[in-house]
This record gives structure tokens, C-alpha cells and sequence, in this order.
RNA sequence: GGCCCGAUGGCAGAGUGGUUAUGCAGCGGUUUGCAAAACCGUGUACAUCGGUUCAAUUCCGGUUCGGGCCUCCA
């Protein structure tokens, strides 16, 4: 099944073909380690996620890289703020991060780079700017100079006179253009810094994906992946650091940028405050359930985020569980299911072939059953058994599965001897207390609804 | 100011130049001690104004409205 992709760099949907026969090597940028992230932070992880396991399951072998970012003046005021170290920082909040995406189902990457790890690869990069004329020192800055290279800004769709005629922000003395970026800045005694030519300092924000993704992947590799609002201008300076320093005319070959999470039709972001944090959505909702909620719309298209629509997710889970039964996955996807995946990861089609199948399951066809487990294994979703997903997590203080239990016999007893009266006592209880009874024509099973 | 994206039925959300999206909600039926689940049937749609066409929700242009980027942001 050819896979086709919406690359931003061609701003049209083209066909996949690894630069290497075989294997695929895709970037994504991870996360700012200094807080939990959000529900908007987690569309990226899921639906690249989705796009791995797709890849996995078409080529022999891929490799995944997503870093994490842990030296950024966001995380240096955030520890001040909390009088905690950086360190501690960092770590508690990776350790929250990797939580929270494997609460969504989401696998780990092959590779999970830290910046701080790869100091000696950006100041080498840096070097190599700076040597070929790309880059220059100024006040203990080293800077990138966008005017030295021909085709800056083709991934935003930019040119120079557009970004100086629209440079709102206040420029730095020192830049040659306004456009000019940070590769590397000084640091004073109470920030983290390192040994360099150019004294003790830290880098710029962009150079440290330009350098892990070199030293994993390659000079030029196949994928780069990240949300809308990193085109412009992380993934427009890597592009400029990693082809000016490498001398290739490409960084990644093919770009894919996922769309907002909205709420109300905003942005969701930290800046306006309106966002949920993932951490948040789970205590609320089942991370299977966020996961569907997130790949019900196309991963380009906003993505309006609310309660209602995990809600929903869980609803339509519900369905495929029952209709999934206790039937175990096929050897292979559903064409069409893999079809739709495969054009541009058109995940909403993709889940409405799910539901296809999932009442052809209903009719009584069991290899539909088996065909639907294993699609929908692919997109991460099903994986548990049936009854374990109905039948979910028991709160603390609630009914346990064998008070349960209990009352069903109770129930059954009162049904065998026509008491309805008491059997029904008894299902209203249970469903006082979230449980739903099934009667069914081999006994009564039961759902927690939440 | 520059650049970009979107507008689909009650809601969410795909897609298509002429033919069923799908899920939830609604309605009718089958089934059920009750309830659910499930199945069958069913209604509601393509912002607006022009243009192209035998035919446009689908292509082109204008308008209106909404969102985004240009500054940290997934």
C-alpha cells in the first residue's frame, strides 16, 4: 500500500519513497521539559505515533527519533521559581511525560535524545557555520545569517522582505539582519553553560534538533515531524543550520506538521491558559478514550478538545469492544482500513471502516471481528480484552468486582424465582452505582460506565 | 500590514463533478420478564453571491464569518 504524505515543504500531498531502500528514518520534535504537557502537546505524539506503527508495518526497518529538550530559559526560570534544581526539574518532569504518553497508548521512540548530551555535536555544527561563512560572533552571541542563504524560508513560505518588513519584535543590536537567529548565547554564572570558543554559554534553540538528528538519523533522512506552530521558525532554521552546515540541499525530504487542538475554536496553549493537561484528561477520562478523541479528526485539521468528545470516543470504543468480543486479531489489517491510513493518515475514515467492520462482527462474522482487532491494533486502539475494557478500574470506595459479583447471584436467584420485583431492586442499585447489568441468553455480565 | 487555512445534516467528522460516509443524538420496528446491547428501516447537509459545465457541496472568482503564523508555543 503506497503511503502518501501532505508534505508542508511541497504544500501538496506527495508519495513516500525512502531515501534508502528499506529503511525509514523520521524526526520528531519532543517536548520543552519544564512542565506537564497538554492535551495539545499530545495530538503530536499520538498521531506520529500512528504514523510509526504504519511505517513499522510496511518497512522492514525505521528509526524513530524524538528528542527532549532540556536546556531552555523556560526551564531555567521555571526551577528558580520552584527553588528546585534544574536537574530535578528535568528529570521529574521526563519521568511525568513518559507517564502520561503511555497512558495514551503511545509506544516509545527507537531514540530519545537529550540536548544536553549532544553539546559537543552543536558547538562542532556551529564551527562548521561559522567556517563556511553561515554564521558570525557578535557580543559573545554566534548567530545565524539568514541573508547567506538562497532559498531561507521556503518551508514557512517566506522571504527576507517579508519577515524584516514584519519583524514586531524589538532586534537586537547586534543582528547583521533581523532575521538572524541564535545559534549559541552566553551564559552568566547562575545559568547552565559549557565550554566554548566563544566562551562559557548555552545554545540556541533550533541548533540542538540539527544535531541529534544528524548524529541518529542522517545528514539528509526521510521524515521530519512536528506540530503547525514549528514551521516558522524552529523547523525553518533547522533546515537553514543543517544544509548550510552539511552542504546538502535538504534536511528532511518530507515534512509532516500536524494542526491545533482548539477549544472553543482557539488554540489550546499555555499562553492563553485554556488548555487541559493530559495528567488532567486521565483522571477524568480512560487514555484509550483521549486517544480515539485525538484521532477523530484528521491530523491536519484543528481539533476541537472537550469532555463531550472523549465522551464520545468512549461511546464509539464501547461499540468496537463488544463487536471485537473475545475474537483475537487477524494476521493482517482491513484494505481499506490501511488504504485510508495510508492516504496522508486519514485516521477519521480509517475508525469509520472500524465501525464498518464492527457491525459486520455484530452480524455474526467472525473473521470481520478478527479483521477489526487487528486494524484497529494498528492505530493502538483494542488492545485490551473485552471485559477488561468494559468492566474498567474499580474507584476507590466503589463496588468491587466481587461485591459485584455477589449481587449479580443475589439477582439471578430472585429472577429464577420470579421475583422481579427484587431483581430489578437490584439493578437499579448497580446502576446507582455505575454499573449496567447485561442480560444475556449464557448469564449476566456487567459495565462500568465511567 | 504580509502570508496561510477553514466554513458539510442537532453534534462530531470524512468524502465526492452526477450514486450510502461513519459515530453520537432522534424516529419506527425486531428482540427482551425488565433494562441494555444488537439488528432492520428512516429523517435532516454541504456559509453566501456569481462563473465554468449537460450536471457543483465538489472546480474558479468575489463576499461574509471563523481560526492560525509573522514573538515562546505541539
Amino acid at each position: 500500500m503506497a503511503l502518501r504524505l501532505f508534505n508542508t515543504l511541497a504544500r501538496e500531498k506527495q508519495d513516500f519513497v525512502p531515501l534508502k531502500d528499506g529503511h525509514v528514518g523520521i524526526y520528531a520534535c519532543g517536548p520543552t521539559v519544564y512542565d506537564n504537557i497538554h492535551v495539545g502537546n499530545a495530538r503530536p505524539l499520538v498521531v506520529f505515533d500512528v504514523l510509526v506503527r504504519l511505517l513499522r508495518q510496511q518497512y522492514p526497518s525505521v528509526t524513530y527519533v524524538r528528542n527532549i529538550t532540556d536546556v531552555d530559559d523556560k526551564i531555567n526560570q521555571r526551577a528558580a521559581d520552584r527553588a528546585i534544581s534544574i536537574d530535578q526539574l528535568c528529570e521529574e518532569t521526563i519521568e511525568r511525560f513518559h507517564a502520561d504518553a503511555e497512558a495514551l497508548y503511545v509506544k516509545a521512540p527507537d531514540v530519545e535524545p537529550r540536548a544536553t548530551h549532544h553539546i559537543a555535536e552543536m558547538i562542532a555544527m556551529i564551527e562548521a557555520l561559522i567556517a563556511k561563512g553561515h554564521a558570525y560572533e557578535a557580543e559573545g552571541h554566534v548567530l545565524f545569517a539568514i541573508g547567506t542563504m538562497d532559498d531561507y524560508g521556503k518551508l514557512s513560505n517566506r522571504t527576507l522582505e517579508m519577515m524584516r518588513a514584519g519583524a514586531r519584535v524589538e532586534v537586537a543590536p547586534y543582528k547583521r539582519d533581523a532575521g538572524d537567529f541564535v545559534l549559541w548565547k552566553p551564559s552568566d554564572d547562575n545559568a547552565p553553560g559549557w565550554d566554548s570558543p566563544w566562551g562559557r554559554g548555552r545554545p540556541g534553540w533550533h541548533i540542538e534538533c540539527s544535531a541529534m538528528s544528524a548524529v541518529y538519523l542522517d545528514k539528509e533522512f526521510d521524515i521530519h515531524a512536528g506540530g503547525l506552530d514549528l514551521i516558522f521558525p524552529h523547523h525553518e532554521n533547522e533546515i537553514a543550520q543543517s544544509c548550510c552546515a552539511h552542504g546538502t540541499k535538504a534536511m528532511a525530504h518530507y515534512w509532516v506538521h500536524n494542526g491545533y487542538v482548539t477549544v472553543d475554536g482557539e488554540k489550546m496553549s499555555k499562553s492563553l491558559g485554556n488548555f487541559t493537561t493530559v495528567r488532567d484528561a486521565l483522571e477524568k477520562h480512560r487514555g484509550e478514550a483521549v486517544r480515539y478523541a485525538l484521532l477523530n479528526a484528521h491530523y491536519r485539521a484543528p481539533l476541537d478538545y472537550s469532555d463531550g468528545s472523549v465522551t464520545e470516543a468512549k461511546q464509539a470504543l464501547d461499540r468496537l469492544y463488544r463487536a471485537a468480543g473475545d475474537v483475537s486479531a487477524a494476521e493482517v489489517a482491513d484494505a481499506d482500513f490501511l488504504a485510508a491510513l495510508s492516504d496522508d493518515l486519514n485516521t477519521p475514515l480509517a475508525l469509520s471502516v472500524l465501525h464498518r467492520l464492527a457491525k459486520q462482527a455484530n452480524q455474526g462474522d467472525r473473521a470481520a471481528a478478527a479483521s477489526l482487532r487487528a486494524s484497529a491494533n494498528l492505530l493502538g486502539l483494542l488492545t485490551q480484552d473485552e471485559a477488561s475494557w468494559v468492566r474498567g478500574e474499580a474507584q476507590e470506595g466503589a463496588l468491587s468486582d466481587d461485591e459485584i459479583d455477589g449481587l449479580i447471584e443475589e439477582r439471578q436467584k430472585a429472577r429464577a424465582a420470579r421475583d422481579f420485583a427484587r431483581a430489578d431492586e437490584i439493578r437499579d442499585t448497580l446502576s446507582a452505582a455505575g454499573i449496567a447489568l447485561l442480560d444475556g441468553a449464557d448469564g449476566t455480565s456487567w459495565e462500568r460506565q465511567s
